[in-house]
Formats: structure tokens, C-alpha cells, sequence
DNA sequence: GGGCCCGCAGGG
DNA sequence: CCCTGCGGGCCC
């Protein structure tokens, strides 16, 4: 199975990083609640440097940091989160498109998460406006680290093709979440 | 180093 | 609804 194979390569010379580490994707300043206007200002201070996709990292690293939107199946519990993969859609300029088919663990996205959930590498966490019942009414806030402890397929119920979905637990030991609900 | 393709924006 | 922009990773 590719998923199998694709694990066997990564796995190869990839580093640990203890439960109590907050690891080196962590930035020193940067508070939990931190607020940014929009992605510009998010990639301008380096808090997550893409300006439209959702995921940032490089293959061999694995994931730097991820932002919620609220637009994709996310499933958001504060401090769990179920992220969905990218890829598989038509028309992107509609945000996001249809599902049109599968997506793939080799989409270079989706492998810096598969990555991450090997290496156990934290990675940064940002909410966008209202993207859940814990995401800020505006803005973009920086929600902490945590790590892909699950990378996985599951069907898409409104289209019926596989997703990547990746769980995402929030470190221990940091301030809570400034849920204002 | 350059070109290419892409994406959980943002706005017209 | 439709288009432009922008930074990035990656593979020549």
C-alpha cells in the first residue's frame, strides 16, 4: 500500500522530540492569543509564511505550522483538532472547490503532515475568523503547539471520496485558549 | 539560481 | 461570481 510505503521512506532519519518539548517550530515572543489581521500579516512575521495555503513546511522538515479556516470537515475540539488534507479539488479560486477525487498522502502538502505525525515535531496553530465555536470572531490568532499524533484516509461524506486527516493534539503546559464564547 | 505550479486569501 | 497576488517548495 503506498500509505505503508510512503511511511517506511519518511520514517527513515527522522528525529524525536520528547513529550515535554514544545520542539524547534515553537517562536520565542510569540504569546498563545496572539492576534493578526491577515494572512500578509501572518507571513510577514513569519508566523505561517504562505499566504494562501493552509499548511506550511517542507518535505524532509515536516510541518512548521497549519491555519483553520472552518471551510474544509475540520472537526475542532479546542484541544484536539481533525485537519483535512489538501488536494483533490476542481476550481480552486472558489475556496475551496468541489471534491473530484482522492487525495493523496503524496501530495507534498499532506507529506509535511505525514511527516510531522512521524518525527513528532510540534507545529504552530492559527484560527481564522470563526472557523469554529474556538476560533476568534476576526483575525488570525496563534493558538500554541501541537502535534500530528494520527495521519490517516477517511470518506468525504458530501462527496464520497477519500480525504487526508490528520488529528492534532495541543501540548500540555501552555496557556489556555482564549475561547470567548 | 530560475521557472513552474499551487493554495484553508482577499477583494472587486 | 471571478480574478489577481504572493510566498514557497521543489525539481530541474
Amino acid at each position: 500500500m503506498a500509505l505503508e510505503r510512503l511511511r517506511a521512506q519518511l520514517s527513515m532519519n527522522t528525529d524525536f522530540f520528547p513529550q515535554h518539548t514544545m520542539g524547534d517550530n515553537m517562536i520565542e515572543g510569540l504569546a498563545v492569543g496572539a492576534m493578526f489581521e491577515s494572512r500578509r500579516e501572518l507571513s510577514e512575521k513569519q508566523v505561517h509564511r504562505p499566504t494562501h495555503a493552509g499548511i506550511s513546511g517542507t518535505k524532509s522538515f515536516g510541518a512548521q505550522s497549519v491555519v483553520l479556516s472552518g471551510k474544509y470537515s475540520d472537526e475542532d475540539e479546542g484541544n484536539i483538532v481533525v485537519y483535512t488534507g489538501t488536494g483533490g479539488q476542481k476550481d480552486v479560486y472558489r475556496n475551496p472547490g468541489p471534491q473530484v477525487e482522492d487525495q493523496s498522502f503524496d501530495h507534498p502538502m499532506n507529506q509535511y503532515l505525514l511527516k510531522s505525525s512521524l518525527n513528532k515535531r510540534p507545529i504552530r496553530v492559527i484560527r481564522g475568523p470563526s472557523s469554529s465555536r474556538y476560533a476568534p470572531s476576526q483575525g488570525y490568532r496563534y493558538d500554541g503547539m501541537y502535534k500530528v499524533t494520527a495521519a490517516y484516509q477517511d470518506k468525504d461524506p458530501e462527496s464520497g471520496y477519500n480525504v487526508c486527516k490528520f488529528r492534532l493534539e495541543r501540548v500540555p503546559g501552555q496557556p489556555p485558549i482564549p475561547v470567548s464564547y
